[in-house]
DNA sequence: ACCTGAACACCGTTCAAGT
DNA sequence: ACCTGAACACCGTTCAAGT
């Protein structure tokens, strides 16, 4: 696993964004391609994409780190200007629906690979439900004590919805009873 | 897909068991057993299994068919000797323990291949759920009107909790959660 | 220091050939 | 009517050989 950013090689720098470009772009439609397929594409050697990405958990985060980012940068804002639950309702949906979008991300999230994970896209993530419910504990709309991981797996509901006409409202039900279980 | 028992020619009765015998036995252990190997080991050909079972979710089931339906028959007894939401709750611990052992139904019985199974056993544990909350709802205990789907999708939550000692606390806190969030 | 790409030990799935 | 098992088109992963 290389990092990101410091003391690569001007050609190793080169193609591990070439590699993270070529993923971003594949699972932008489909999330079953193969990484063989991504490093092929990419015009590398499998044996490079190993070398950047110990794992498929590992590309995956770093294709949606940015995302990922933004979307924990909401949280701020969205509890400056709306009460604390609604900001809740407001930000569980966007994660929701981005879950949706970026494939396999959310089992990386909420599954055993956790600890790969954790400093890089679980950590945030954590960091900003606590944010939203600590805010809502203050003004006791949400009942204390609240386990983080508790709630992440249950907004896995969310992302899990079929996709159709009909997951709209799956998904905005599911809502309303996960809401309703972290009220106060 | 050749049915379970009916008509089926006295070498292939054989051999359909002999499968369904040795991915029981394999499945006990661990999930990712290949369906070549479960062929070999059962001692046919891979062609024969599939001419059995048209994927691994097809297998999947029939393996765990009559445990499934020992577990949707426990509810009427469970009604008949508790009020509808501690039977729910008992009925509710019991499928997730099940779900967790049995590897990869849970994500077929909640997952997109939802039609495949259908009849066989996504029926059956819908249908046990529709009558714990028909029940909590006439005597009130339950809110009214709550999708089935909905239900089974929290409950997803249950047997995705990471195995370990802290499991079993988690277990138990999301199970108030879900039970918060059906209760009328 | 990094890259290549053949090679390894697998997958699930199919299908000609057999009985 | 059913079975066999080689064969196909893949996987993820490794590692000698190169620059």
């Amino acid at each position: 696993m290389t990092p990101p950013d410091q003391a690569l090689r001007a050609d190793a720098k080169r193609n591990r964004d070439r590699i993270v470009q070529v993923a971003r772009e594949a699972l932008r439609t489909t999330g079953d391609v193969s990484l063989n397929a991504i490093a092929k594409t990419a015009g590398v050697g499998s044996g490079t994409l190993y070398r950047h990405f110990a794992n498929r958990d590992a590309l995956l985060i770093e294709v949606y780190r940015e995302e990922i980012r933004d979307l924990v940068d909401q949280v701020a804002p969205l509890l400056a200007e709306h009460p604390p639950l609604v900001a809740t309702r407001m930000w569980f949906e966007a994660l929701a629906e981005a879950m949706k979008t970026k494939q396999g991300l959310g089992d990386a999230l909420t599954g055993s690979t956790k600890q790969t994970v954790t400093s890089e896209s679980y950590g945030p993530v954590v960091g900003a439900i606590r944010a939203l419910l600590d805010a809502g504990e203050a003004t006791g709309e949400v009942r204390p004590g609240l386990d983080v991981d508790d709630v992440l797996l249950l907004l896995g509901a969310l992302w899990r919805v079929p996709p159709g006409a009909e997951g709209d409202e799956q998904g905005e039900r599911l809502m309303s009873l996960i809401l309703r279980s972290i009220a106060a």
